[in-house]
DNA sequence: TTGAAAGCGATACCAA
DNA sequence: TTGGTATCGCTTTCAA
């Protein structure tokens, strides 16, 4: 597996006690600044340590001392800045608890995953993250680990799962549109797994609870130039559509370039409102207006199921386990 | 520390033994899904662990099976775009190996990064990234752990550290603004620490060398906000300037959206190349010129370097620790 | 198929 | 100030 190819054997703290002559115990004081210890022999025991290379064995150490708890977050691309800001409010959360956060980054591939479940299970005390795998697949990688997923919708109960409701956002962010007096109002959805995105359904509730039809819909890659080329696609083939909605903010932000290159004004000539509310979205010009997620909340609230099935003490319920959306309206409508 | 407030201690293989009514090597077989157990006994040992909430240790478990190596990465702050990518490429580069990384991060906060240390290890078996204690300060919290600095200066031959060097790479850049026509070049240092920073003086020794005069400077905070501020002030004191260096893509972002507002010209009345070659500089309008750093290059070199410092086999030298930048021209000059 | 015993590498408690 | 011994929780021989 890794290479550690001297061919020799580990440097236990035995090695260590035989060249300095001593005794194991003397050379842990030694190792781990106790009193109770000779200057000299002190110094002896240092230099037989750095001359054999000695590192205490972790686990070794971790047995004994009751250790810290650490837990693995499995994120699909840590470059993606909207997995950045879960990661660092994981990771916030955590340190606020003194645990140790195992970071997976598994770029989005599957047998990644796989493998990276395969391997956390003796790593860590709690797996957290996004995962695609099938739910008794990651049971069977797991075992008895406690599991806290986010943003999956998960139909047995088998898994704590966060949930992200957008309904209410998207509805605000629409109506937002339609009373600044926009009729036609398309939508740049995700050319993802499955299609369409709940964030689509959303949309459709929110059009036509605004009195609407469906309006038009062009799907994006994440990226910027997804979001680009989808716009000029959307409204290409819908030329009276005056504001969009997007996936999600990275897409929103090819949409507004597409808009510039295009000789739209934004927001004028075209209004344009996001989704996860990245704090990228208000570097950008125009700032970004956006349905926005409350990543701290998400990685807190994750950390605190953690938590929670870690005690078993009572965990959050279905219904507790829920981050709202809400619409922050910056310039780009 | 923790909070597991149970009151009970630890449940452990030999309470699940207890309960089933085997011996605990049967649980062990049961629990890896080794062979040679009866699909009854396997059943029972399963549900008795299931109803006692058991979960191996994995520090016993990592004693016995000689397990994965696990390095710490310190980051001060996992949001800022710059280190999102450097550790990006150093989780890539680990995770090629098969090593595990603990993600620590700092808020760029100094006791924070004593605590961490110190916590880290007993959990780790190196550290890698960026530390801002005193080498001796790390050397009593770290004990014989290999570390790995990036972009540290330092005196001692203590720890191997990662150099950047941007010299070439600020210099064709400070060329290629001069060939561009440009006399009157400015730049936008930060407002950090040590002032100036080492990036200033690559800028001095570029306009030195293209026959132009120490130039003028504004600090920043390193915000886009700050880089706005620090864009007009120098503009107020120096109205002739026709470009600026910037001491990071940030920064430069910032001088970006103060143009913009001040009625400027990108890359005409003003032309602007930040440093650092962030992936958010191409997604700006207009994208950014930049000394770009290598991240993924530097993420696999700490990597590499830990990977040899651990298995005591010869360290790269001082020389072979450095990542050079270049110049990436793209539309801001 | 199952169980007993021997470690894995450290720390902690108690004597010396 | 030192060393002996028990112990942490698990897996791995080796017998039964």
């Amino acid at each position: 597996m890794a290479s550690s190819e001297t061919g020799s054997r580990r440097v236990t703290i035995d090695d260590v006690a035989r060249i300095a002559g001593v005794s194991r115990q003397t050379v842990s004081r030694a190792l781990n600044d106790k009193g109770e210890i000779g200057a000299a022999t002190k110094q002896r025991v240092l230099d037989a340590a750095l001359e054999l290379g000695y590192r205490p064995s972790r686990f070794a150490r971790g047995l004994v001392r009751q250790d810290a708890i650490s837990v693995g977050l499995v994120i699909p691309d840590l470059l993606n800045p909207f997995f950045t800001e879960v990661a660092a409010a994981a990771l916030d959360a955590a340190r606020a608890r003194g645990w140790h956060v195992v970071v997976y980054d598994t770029g989005d591939r599957i047998e990644e995953e796989r493998g990276t479940l395969e391997v956390i299970a003796s790593q860590v005390d709690a797996v957290v993250g996004y995962l695609s795998q099938p739910e008794d697949e990651i049971d069977k990688l797991t075992r008895g680990l406690p599991v806290v997923l986010i943003d999956r919708e998960h139909r047995t109960e088998r898994f704590s799962s966060i949930r992200i409701d957008g309904e209410g956002g998207v509805h605000t962010a629409i109506r937002h549109l339609v009373e600044s007096g926009h009729q036609h109002i398309g939508m740049l959805d995700h050319a993802g797994r499955s299609e369409p995105s709940i964030r689509h359904e959303w949309f459709v509730s929110a059009m036509s609870a605004c009195g609407l039809d469906t309006g038009s819909v062009s799907r994006a890659d994440q990226s910027v130039e997804g979001g680009e080329g989808a716009l000029k696609d959307l409204l290409a083939r819908h030329p009276e559509v005056t504001a969009v909605f997007t996936f999600n903010d990275i897409i929103a932000i090819g949409a507004l370039r597409g808009a510039r290159r295009m000789g739209r004004q934004v927001p004028d000539d075209l209004a344009v409102i996001g989704f996860d509310g990245l704090r990228l979205g208000a570097l950008i010009e125009p700032p970004l207006s956006t349905v926005a997620l409350d990543t701290r909340g998400l990685g807190a609230l994750a950390v605190e199921q953690t938590a929670r099935l870690l005690n078993t003490s009572s965990p959050l319920s279905r219904d507790e386990l829920v981050i709202r959306a809400e619409l922050r309206l910056r310039e780009s409508a």
